[in-house]
DNA sequence: TTGTAAGCGTTATCAT
DNA sequence: ATGATAACGCTTACAA
């Protein structure tokens, strides 16, 4: 005889309640282990488990969280999840909620702003708690920001500084990024130095670039302004690549000589050898290269790049920690002034770079 | 006089009831346009939706999923975020999902086996009526199969194929893949060509196998056994580059003459790459490789590397296509047969592979 | 030691 | 054309 209703309900409380012989509330009680069922029979309790196991039961989490008031969610708004940089953070993230009761729930804006406002609203449906937003490098604030000061959750955004803005901001320290970068050519006896700076708009670009500048004052190098070029902004996903690519063909054309180059960012950097080698160059024998943030592929190429870390693991996981505990503690203590983390970046020396040759 | 409570409770439909003036009932049928929407009288209507912006009314995605015994959630269970073959076809998942009423729920393993099971658990509880997963080239079956299989979801596997096991899956055609990168190769004129195979636990890596020797026998091109090696099986994120590394090592140290090189994927590829410059050898000029996958970095390395692409953005969007679908189908036609989605790979000619140099 | 009942925010059915 | 009411699956006072 054919069963009535192939459609399998889920298993519910009241199934196993049914199953075990007791009521829903005591069944509740045994599997959640609440403070009650330490007066709950011990009899009692392993019929409930065995019950439970035996038809595989699994709670509503809708249903919990719509009793409890509660989703044990925190929403993760990433920019681009192909982008290496976003995708460490989301690491950190992850490690560090994974110890706790909170689920992350990611969303993937593609670089779009449309799905951004989208998933946003979305993520507030689903009543996360808590809400972490991953910026990559062409983050621009826009009207996100409204947005999400509208809402009255524990905030912090990864890779963008907008503590001005009264959100709590975990970044890297650029601005002695860019420092260490000249330090470390100038050290290696490089003094004729290129650099391309990021995007005007982004301002990153402009921290890097003070704290070039800054080691440059303090040093007495000169910085020959035809030597330093910009990345137009662009939204494509190398477009990295391509600037830095052709920014070295136009630095090679200039005809102005440079020993040592500082890239923007990885990517930058990647083109940037790739067009010394177009024209027949090498790195870093010719020209030594550096770039910033130390992605994976870093490591990977031929030859692997010089770096400034950024660490985007320990980001992810301090963010991660905040909100947790920021969820946790008591709730009379919030509204705490908005705190901008700033991690140290630090060198990772490399192929690209090395020591001035003597004379060629 | 200060509010009693800030613990700013989130808007409710009630809320918007009581605003408007009209019943709960009523301002849910209007906000969701629901068919009997059509005999509510415009005004009514109106003051509904002015009330519900007003408020900034959210429905709870929670209750809402209870009443309606659907959540419109699609689980994505992913082995390693950080892996860019994981995240390109995630791109996918997502692009062919967000024209549809689903929502990806996105969770990490993190090649983590314990992980990967504790969040099966957790999609199973939120109860997403959907199920793809991403697996990179380090999956193994393992227990996760009888765990898929216990659930009635429509799932599919990306990235393995597991038909067999009555999953649906969708794969490139590895076969394929290899045939293709020997030919490439051949017609280039190289007849000394090494393999570096991939794990031997890996299925992918026997397919590919078999391409290059049907190519070969096809064509009586004789592959030394000597210029045959195998990656060893490994976990850590970069084991692909390094064993490309050391093979390449020990493939020049065996002394055996090969001009051209087809590592299993393009990681490894780089690894190569990285050997033969680190033993005087330029690339292609002295040996061409070729890689698997055309993963991001295979276009932005130097020489940028030729490859046989796996389309992971198809891939993605195939398996999301195919699970929103199969959830939105009349229910009584379910259950055909598995379906095993094989993609065509193609290759991609770039800077690593070159025609074979006259003599040297 | 366990059961009863109310209620979380929605939507669907049935009245009016 | 709109409102009452019940029910979704769960937790938690409170009752027994």
């Amino acid at each position: 005889m054919a069963l009535p209703n192939n459609k399998s309900r889920p298993i519910t409380l009241a199934d196993v309640a049914r199953e075990s012989g007791f009521s829903a509330s005591t069944v509740s009680i045994v599997l959640n282990e609440a403070p009650l069922s330490r007066h709950i029979k011990p009899a009692t309790k392993e019929s409930v488990l065995k019950a439970a196991q035996k038809l595989r039961y699994r709670p509503d989490a809708s249903a919990r969280s719509l009793r409890k008031r509660s989703t044990q969610t925190i929403g993760v708004l990433i920019f681009d999840i192909s982008d290496p940089f976003c995708t460490l953070i989301l690491g950190g993230i992850q490690k560090s909620l994974y110890s706790t009761n909170y689920l992350p729930i990611i969303m993937d804006a593609n670089n779009d702003r449309k799905q951004l406002v989208a998933y946003v609203d979305l993520l507030m449906e689903h009543r996360v708690e808590g809400l972490i937003v991953v910026a990559n490098w062409l983050f621009e604030e826009g009207g996100l920001l409204a947005q999400l000061q509208g809402t009255k959750l524990p905030t912090i955004v990864v890779g963008r500084d907008l503590s001005k803005e009264s959100i709590h901001s975990v970044v890297v320290d650029n601005e002695q990024g860019g420092y260490l970068a000249v330090q470390h050519l100038y050290k290696l006896g490089h003094r004729k130095i290129a650099v391309i700076r990021g995007p005007q708009k982004l301002a990153d670009s402009h921290r890097r670039w003070m704290g070039i500048q800054r080691f440059s004052t303090e040093h007495g190098l000169r910085l020959d302004p035809k030597l330093v070029r910009q990345l137009p902004g662009g939204v494509a996903a190398n477009c990295g690549f391509e600037g830095g690519r052709v920014q070295t063909e136009e630095l090679l054309g200039s005809g102005v000589r440079f020993t040592a180059l500082i890239a923007f960012d990885d990517l930058t950097a990647l083109g940037c050898i790739r067009a010394f080698n177009q024209a027949g160059l090498q790195v870093p024998q010719d020209c030594s290269v550096i770039g910033f943030d130390d992605v994976p592929q870093a490591s990977s190429s031929t030859p692997d790049l010089t770096s400034i870390s950024q660490s985007m693991r320990a980001m992810g996981e301090l963010a991660g920690s905040w909100v947790s505990e920021e969820l946790t503690i008591s709730d009379d203590q919030v509204n705490l002034p908005p705190i901008l983390h700033v991690l140290a970046p630090s060198l990772v020396v490399r192929g690209s770079t090395r020591i001035l040759a003597p004379k060629r």
